[in-house]
DNA sequence: TATATTTGCAACCAATTGGTTTCGCAAATA
DNA sequence: TATTTGCGAAACCAATTGGTTGCAAATATA
């Protein structure tokens, strides 16, 4: 069972519950208060989050505070990164474009 | 059928491909001919990622060429947004840190 | 015109998914 | 000590997934 930041993020239950605990760490069944779930259904994706290492645990008594792994999130960041040279290179692209509309239309 | 942008990306092979289309637009034959897969399935792919218009399509007498949809890659982006302030204000928050320990340091 | 190529689409299949219910364990509380 | 609470894990289920094969339509080529 091979798990990936990409693979954990695709669910919107996920999403959200990665919104909910990137500002404060929280409790399963906290978390499930905020949703239309059971805690079952949010354990099981904390397992998934756990397992990309997306979520870091720690044990207060008999209760677990998940927090977000920002750090983790960074990932994501990355990846997008080839994409936003491109982007930036394909506006400069169109920056020349515009320069040499201009340049021609004062000549 | 329901598609996102992040449900998207969680193939390995459709970020491959997205990957690859988004230096220049391709027909279905020759990006399976990059990949240990059939066209058909490479074909499956690419109309999940049309159907989230993360990939445009034009049509050349009876080829299709793909090409990626930057603009829609921004999404992803966007949605890191909010993580992006959050690390960005915990650094600072480290930064205070380390200055009132220098400063008690140095008194 | 006959044939080959490029493609999308539907039918099907095994594997995975998100969810539920149920259970057992450990910690808190009566 | 007995009960309640918080939790993960296992067993199960319907729906979805990524993949296959087979087809028809459209374009290109002989």
């Amino acid at each position: 069972m091979r798990r990936d930041v990409f693979q954990a993020i695709a669910d919107p239950t996920r999403r959200a519950i990665i919104t909910l605990i990137a500002v404060q760490a929280m409790t399963p069944n906290a978390i499930a208060d905020n949703f239309n779930t059971t805690r079952q259904a949010v354990s099981k994706h904390l397992r998934i989050l756990t397992e990309c290492a997306l979520v870091k645990q720690e044990q207060q008594g008999r209760e677990i505070y998940y927090s977000l792994a920002l750090d983790k999130m960074k990932e994501i960041d990355h990846w997008l990164e080839q994409f936003r040279s491109i982007w930036e290179n394909r506006f400069n692209q169109l920056d020349q474009v515009l320069l040499t509309l201009q340049k021609n239309e004062n000549e």
